[in-house]
DNA sequence: CGTTGTCTTGATTACGCTCAACTCAGGTGG
DNA sequence: CCACCTGAGTTGAGCGTAATCAAGACAACG
């Protein structure tokens, strides 16, 4: 099935064997592909909701705009991720989502989602794993967000990112590309643009990593993990009931 | 169907209309309650995970622990609530639950959610929306969060208890029990004890609202509401999808 | 009546913000 | 080829919010 693999494809498999009817299930979910610009938004906060959106190529992020001016990063996505499930019982829109990147995402409506769950017993657990698993990525970022320091935050950050492209390219090494600007990076942890490059700065005093344009080189993997005291457990994934079928 | 009108069947009928069967399956969800008194933890991080819960009666709390020795409160259940869809994904729990109050809870496996995937699209579109939910609660936490004040953190955690209580409780007033010591709200909030006691202080001059032992008084509703620039949007479920079923 | 836990209040400290000037690379146009 | 502009990042000085440390008030309870 499918002449090219898709990568939602790709990334459900992580989950569980799908048959060759859910493997075509889930191509149809893919069918109109749409290329879109980086900084061009997929929708703002209060647009009504009706769809959700896998994304395909590039890189993108949900956000919140704050009455005093300032932006809120929720969520970064990456090529697999599904987009939009948060608002699946609502009627609007509660955040943004906005490319970083160019890429290529498709859309389908909230009433292809219901099909998917009549027809197909694996996918319906796949996808509610999906919703459990960006809950799980929240609760992580709230206790970053309410709990760490500055340096703990940005060493957190930079080590999930490390760890999410692991999981989805061959061989990712210790430097990758990281497409956020230091205005991004201080408006998904709550810190300005300011003092990121100070932090940043720190951390090569340190010999921690490098940071270099839009690349990131990590001299001391396991350093920068404890430094942030990361503990990976919502990343490793178990799909346990799944595969009881 | 059902003698006393279980909790999460009144809860479950604001999305979409259930049927005799519908009901009935829920039921056998709420088959064994079991009572827990106050202070008692339902699980703790790294157990395993393989059930989820409704809370019948009673308050609770799901938690992390820092390596500091300090706490973060992810989120505060309330009677009627489904603990635990965090863990659908995973093999073991990601945070602690605990017992704010004495109550009643009643639990039962994944395998028997599964079930209930098999029998009714209705209940589990319930039950993706109810993770959908959670995770537009945490989102709005995350914002709390990451981006407001002492004095805003306190109003809106407050206004949202307040909200929340309406929707579960027939005629809730502007008084209300919020069962959390100062210590806790503290730990929900990312602030100390300390800082907590100052600011309801500071509302108390203000004629905000009026904290007194283990009850509120919203003396200015709207005020609280503006103080915390409260959007609401995230509580105001739409449940548009379900009855298109 | 003493004990315990929760809350209050005061004095001091520190982390990250604000404001502002400056560097540097890339892009554009004369 | 140089002049100019722009946006991102860097660095410094001063400030403010909430943390920390510590002492005392208060209520509930045995």
């Amino acid at each position: 099935m499918s002449e090219n693999d898709s990568c939602i494809i790709r990334h459900f498999r992580h989950y569980a064997d799908l048959s060759d009817s859910d493997e075509a299930l889930l191509d149809s979910l893919e069918r109109e592909p749409r290329e879109v610009e980086r900084g061009e938004a997929l929708w703002q906060t209060d647009d009504p909701a009706g769809r959700f959106c896998t994304l395909s190529q590039g890189w993108a992020y949900s956000f919140r705009d704050m009455e005093d001016g300032s932006r809120q990063i929720l969520e970064i996505y990456l090529p697999g991720d599904v987009i939009g499930l948060r608002e699946f019982a609502f009627q609007e829109r509660l955040a943004g989502v906005m490319m970083i990147d160019d890429g290529v995402v498709c859309d389908f409506p909230h009433r292809r989602l219901l099909e998917v769950f009549r027809e197909s017993f694996t996918l319906s657990m796949i996808f509610f794993a999906l919703s459990s698993q960006q809950q799980a990525l929240l609760t992580e970022r709230l206790v970053n967000l309410a709990r760490r320091s500055a340096r703990q935050k940005v060493a957190h950050l930079i080590y999930e990112m490390y760890l999410r492209l692991q999981r989805i390219m061959p061989y990712a090494t210790r430097r990758f590309r990281l497409p956020l600007s230091q205005q991004q990076l201080g408006d998904a942890l709550g810190l300005t643009s300011v003092h990121i490059s100070r932090t940043l700065s720190g951390f090569r005093e340190d010999g921690l990593l490098i940071r270099e344009r839009q690349w990131v080189e990590l001299l001391d993997p396991d350093a920068v993990a404890s430094e942030a005291e990361f503990a990976g457990r919502y990343l490793r994934d178990g799909l346990g009931p799944i595969s009881g079928e």
